[in-house]
DNA sequence: AAATATAGTTGACTTTGTCAACTATACAGA
DNA sequence: TCTGTATAGTTGACAAAGTCAACTATATTT
């Protein structure tokens, strides 16, 4: 492996890191934490899920998830019940406010990363999606 | 700004949020915090630097950099001295230690990176520069 | 010289995340 | 079927990370 690749990469990591810091620094202002609203974005999208798999797709320890949830349920946010297939887990849906917060959080996240977006000429902006899904294709087959 | 745009940013950055967590997950068993590493690049790569400069690069807040600057000159890692031009601020070299600990934090980088690139062929990881380079140059003008 | 701004420090606090112990259920093998 | 082991989730106790406001000291502006 070249090091120079190694160094490229480590270069746009802490640009990107950064990068990151700034569209998600806006976001903050929500009721809802960066990981809350992750977990709600995946709770959406699976459409029910179990704890566990939460923990796994997120990295994430299952004692602060464990607390989350209950802080989401507790709100109203979320809904828990009993898995039918295995007793031990929990199955997770967004209840009607939370699919509510879901699009609030979605509508904003998306017109962050348009301000960020909007400086760029519309073949930039095309070219910056085209990199993005090229690196995507190269590190996901190997993760 | 076409909406595909937006939610491919999107995908992108879930996914880099992702990859960036496992790469500094195993980089935290060291003595160092990822906030620290990054300030000991950043003094490093200054040669000398102001607090003021490290938090308007990093956006850190200054009570917390300062704080940290404290620990690492307790440590011997830094050195801090009055700043010559303006005797409010301070400014910041590293030790011979702390350019040691850098050296050790910078190769265990590196091979954090490599270890998640060995999986990829030559033409894959320098496709994958390649088009990190070509982010970066998108999104660098415009900040 | 007075008012205002900037650099950094400190105290008090909140949020975020971790670790180990525990309960309950599932599963695999003797 | 009993036994041991693994998995799902919860809870208590704690540690790490980050924030906010008040403060001192110096610089800059008017």
């Amino acid at each position: 492996m070249q090091t120079s690749i190694i160094e490229e990469v480590r270069v746009f990591n802490r640009f990107y890191t950064d990068f990151i810091g700034l569209l998600n620094q806006y976001l903050l202002d929500s009721a809802y934490s960066l990981t809350e609203a992750r977990i709600i974005y995946e709770i959406f999208t699976a459409g029910n899920i179990q704890a566990s798999q939460i923990m796994e797709i997120m990295h994430i320890d299952k004692s602060y998830l464990s607390r989350i949830l209950k802080r989401l349920e507790k709100e109203g946010i979320i809904e828990k019940r009993k898995s039918i297939q295995d007793a031990r887990g929990i199955t997770i849906t967004l209840s009607k406010k939370g699919r509510q917060v879901f699009e609030h959080l979605n509508r904003a996240s998306n017109e962050q990363v348009e301000k960020l977006l909007t400086p760029l000429k519309s073949t930039e902006a095309e070219a910056l999606a085209f990199h993005m899904k090229a690196i995507v294709k190269i590190l996901k087959v190997h993760s």
